[in-house]
RNA sequence: CGGGGCGUAGCUCAGCCAGGUAGAGCACCUGCUUUGGGAGCAGGAAGCCGGCGGUUCGAAUCCGUCCGCCCCGACCA
């Protein structure tokens, strides 16, 4: 992509509004603007972010057995009376009513939806397990939004829901999300430590949320620490195994965030306990037949008896990971994006706007790189050298290739590793081999 | 929802206390000069001073009211 044909509108300097470095950054490069409290429109830049977290978590959850499926993010009030939960969830909810006078609501999560959907299409226990989900945007009118897209009110949101006929298939059907959280963030590049967690008003008593820690993370969590020299979790895993003792591995260890720490309980000797901030990034749970039951969700077992399917959910905040990968990975320069979720893989700088060597030097490499496969952000503006490093630091791609007058005379272009701040000249074919490798 | 703060040019902000022709820096446009870490000079364009009402000869400025946004707390993927 020309930076010319793109649409990048960063800013200098830091809106007032923001607070926190994710937010700042995120509002700066160009990624997201507000539209109103804790509601965004996610420019190209931040689009490619959200769209590569996206696709990660749909892999992972493909991979470990879920089927992906699209509900609305507009709701019928019933289900939610059927349930209970259309007064319980009191004015989170964003309640709307229709031209019929009908009350309507914008889903703060699918439980109802979804088990409704279960309900009238599944009777018998041959049709289980099932592990449905979704990518899709939600409203939680949050009385105080705030750090940007880590804590907005419309945010983008995978749930997915596990079906299962008893409790042990249950556990199982919790253990692979379980699993496939590991996976997932470990591919974006973040240690996200499983914790013991509350709840919360979805209901249910086996529950874990997935936090990494950054200084500017919402609550306070503890662990013993040696939870953070665990190694990150890559490993290809066979879901229909048994999935207990890795879990048991990632649980053994004490993990709390502080809805659930009582320091006087707390099992692991103060010297062995790391106190931390940290960023909810996903949370899982099982909560049997707390909806099965209400809405009537059956099925026919073994024996011929209907019993309530057993369920659990299984979030992920995508928009949220946005926010929260730039909170882990950052420096005062701007954003140090992971390769995997980077929205270009490489800047390609071009020092000299003005001078054909440089043109045609840029653009055969911008044609190599293209034609190599490797996503690149092209800088063929005519700002000055300075804006430009200052720039391209900024929205933070791995990857820096700048070519100017001076390596164009010695035949070499720069490359410049974004984390590390390393540069290195070299040919244009050993940068390209290189990215493409 | 309690407490606090702020709405003036695209962005960051001054001006308000003490009413009297709306400002600066950055960004933008034109031209020239520059060109390896957010360049220089000259010129230009740009604002219903958040909305409504009031006081006044006169309101960005004083008073009232509404709206929006931010921060602290309580609450949450």
């Amino acid at each position: 992509m020309r930076l010319s044909r793109f649409f990048l509108p960063t800013l200098k300097e830091t809106p007032a509004e923001a607070q926190i470095v994710s937010h700042r950054y995120m509002l700066r490069a160009g990624m997201v603007r507000q539209a109103s409290a804790g509601i965004y429109s996610w420019l190209p830049l931040g689009y490619r972010v959200l769209k590569k977290i996206e696709q990660i978590v749909r892999e992972e959850q493909d991979r470990a057995g879920a089927i992906e499926m699209l509900m609305p993010t507009i709701q019928s009030a019933d289900l939610w009376r059927v349930s209970g939960r259309y007064d319980d969830y009191g004015k989170e909810m964003l309640r709307i009513e229709d031209r019929h006078g009908r009350d309507m609501l914008y889903g703060p999560t699918n439980e109802e939806l979804i088990t409704e959907i279960f309900r009238t299409s599944v009777r018998s226990y041959r049709d289980l397990p099932k592990n449905l989900y979704h990518i899709q945007w939600k409203f939680r009118d949050e009385v105080r939004p705030r750090f940007g897209v880590m804590r907005g009110r419309e945010f983008y949101m995978k749930d997915a829901y596990s079906f299962a006929l008893d409790y042990p298939s249950a556990v199982h059907a919790y253990n692979r999300m379980f699993v496939s959280y590991l996976r997932t963030f470990a591919r974006m590049g973040l240690q996200a430590i499983p914790m013991r967690a509350e709840t919360g008003p979805i209901g249910g008593d086996l529950s874990h949320e997935f936090i990494i820690l950054a200084d500017t993370g919402e609550s306070a969590v503890y662990c013993h620490r040696d939870m953070l020299a665990f190694d990150i979790f890559t490993e290809d895993v066979d879901y229909d195994s048994d999935l207990q003792p890795i879990v048991d591995h990632w649980t053994g260890l004490y993990a709390a965030a502080d809805d659930k720490h009582d320091p006087a309980a707390c099992p692991v000797a103060p010297e062995d306990l790391v106190e931390a901030r940290g960023i909810e990034v996903g949370h899982i749970f099982y909560f049997g037949a707390k909806y099965s039951k209400p809405l009537g969700a059956v099925v026919t077992g073994p024996d011929g008896k209907e019993v309530p399917v057993e369920m659990g959910s299984y979030g992920i905040g995508v928009s949220r990971l946005a926010g929260a990968i730039i909170e882990a990975s950052h420096d005062e320069a701007g954003i140090v994006w992971p390769e995997a979720v980077a929205p270009f893989r490489v800047g390609l700088v071009n020092l000299r706007a003005s001078d054909a060597a440089c043109v045609a030097a840029c653009d055969a490499l911008y044609g190599s790189l293209n034609g190599a496969g490797v996503e690149c952000l092209y800088d063929d503006s005519d700002d000055s050298a300075g804006a430009k490093f200052a720039r391209m630091d900024l929205i933070g791609l791995p990857w820096q290739i700048v070519i100017g007058p001076r390596g164009v005379k010695a035949g070499t272009v720069e490359l410049k590793d974004r984390k590390s701040g390393a540069r290195e000249e070299l040919s244009a074919e050993s940068a390209l081999a290189r990215l493409a490798g």
